[in-house]
DNA sequence: TTTCATATCTGAGCACCGTCCAGATGCCAT
DNA sequence: ATGGCATCTGGACGGTGCTCAGATATGAAA
């Protein structure tokens, strides 16, 4: 129903298989959520065998690794697009509020995101380390609001906290419990924004304490 | 091997089969790890065949419940404990540390815990609700350090950001990423305490802004 | 005390899972 | 044309969650 993607010559035997199963994998997660990502469905949505996967990845958590790869690297760039829309002291809240806003309109790939992450106990290398990582741009952030680029630990501090406090978020932003509320402020945008504004990183200038 | 508990006279058939299977759980949980707590791996070290379970509990989903349960009851204990341990401003920071701690000290359990929020998108109810609670417990200190307890939105904001905040350095804690960082700080009590304080939540009264 | 309804437990079975393997299949360089 | 090799398949193994008919033990009723 839904493998027939474009006529073109197809290098190889299937083509680019790899390609093709983290396309599915993406597909089958949105429609049935994270609980239907099995191998074998994914294998089954790209129209092959079982344990043809195995010619592309050691096993499910490398497959589901090439899946959160692509979810980091879409955050990153709805990240930045957020930055550069801001202006201030504002930057630091609309990357937050692009964060948790990845993950509520994506939250079956952001579990798959955060599920490697939890078993590695360790962002991904290129999301911690790399210029343009979505990590880096926070710090890089408080430093243009004011935070002294050679106090290393008190940088990175921050920006630990102002991540915890993206995640910690992220997760919850969603509950039942915080409906009322969500509407009483007047939508969950404001609800955020009400949220990062009682976390007092992302009000007052970093290195002030 | 460790079916043997005590030689009480067993109301019933096995005994108190229910309780027997939730302590078998958190057993395996702690010995094995998340990945290894299978309904069947359950009835197993309990000593009973694979479909007894389904006797006392629907479903998995709901033996991972009980065991969550009795996290939410141990976590709530420890933060009490930990907060009529401390005074004043510290206070919040304090319950902010036993949360951490608490998920470091029992990771797979807290996996469990918050699979299962996460599944509901909600918190437990007796732990958003009861009076004692610990969602009520960072509420009350809240208050206890100034917040107005009339402006309920602004209360309940406070609340949701201490918690985020709380969650979010409890996944992300023990990452191998800031193992550096904690050890130039001098252990992991003085990084933790060091986060917190960038949350300006954590340092300023909370009515202030 | 015997009987009996009922809660409890077992064993077998279903569909599905992740993973491995021997063998078939098609591509590319020789 | 041939041979080597990456690729893919079908089948199999042990594990999973869950269901169900039947065996078993129990406390209450007779």
């Amino acid at each position: 129903m839904s493998e027939a993607k474009s006529a073109e010559p197809r290098p190889y035997h299937h083509g680019d298989l790899r390609r093709a199963l983290v396309d599915a994998a993406r597909r089958l997660l949105e429609a049935e959520g994270p609980s239907a990502l099995s191998l074998r469905a994914v294998a089954r949505e790209a129209g092959v065998s079982p344990a043809a996967p195995y010619h592309h990845f050691k096993d499910k958590a490398e497959l589901l690794d090439a899946v959160a790869h692509e979810g980091w690297e879409t955050l990153g760039a709805q990240m930045a697009e957020a930055k550069s829309q801001a202006e201030g002291r504002a930057q630091l809240t609309a990357l937050g509020i692009a964060y948790v806003c990845f993950a509520r309109d994506n939250p079956a790939l952001y579990r798959v995101m955060y599920d490697a992450v939890r078993d590695k106990e360790a962002l991904p290398e290129d999301i911690h380390d790399k210029d343009d990582s979505a990590y880096c741009m926070v710090r890089d952030t408080l430093i243009e609001q004011g935070a002294d680029p050679t106090a290393e630990a008190h940088l990175e501090l921050a920006t630990i906290a102002a991540w915890c406090a993206g995640h910690g978020l992220a997760e919850m932003a969603g509950f039942t419990q915080f409906a009322p509320l969500k509407e009483a402020l007047g939508g969950e945008r404001r609800f955020l924004e009400a949220v990062f504004e009682h976390m007092g990183l992302f009000q007052h200038p970093p290195g002030a304490c």
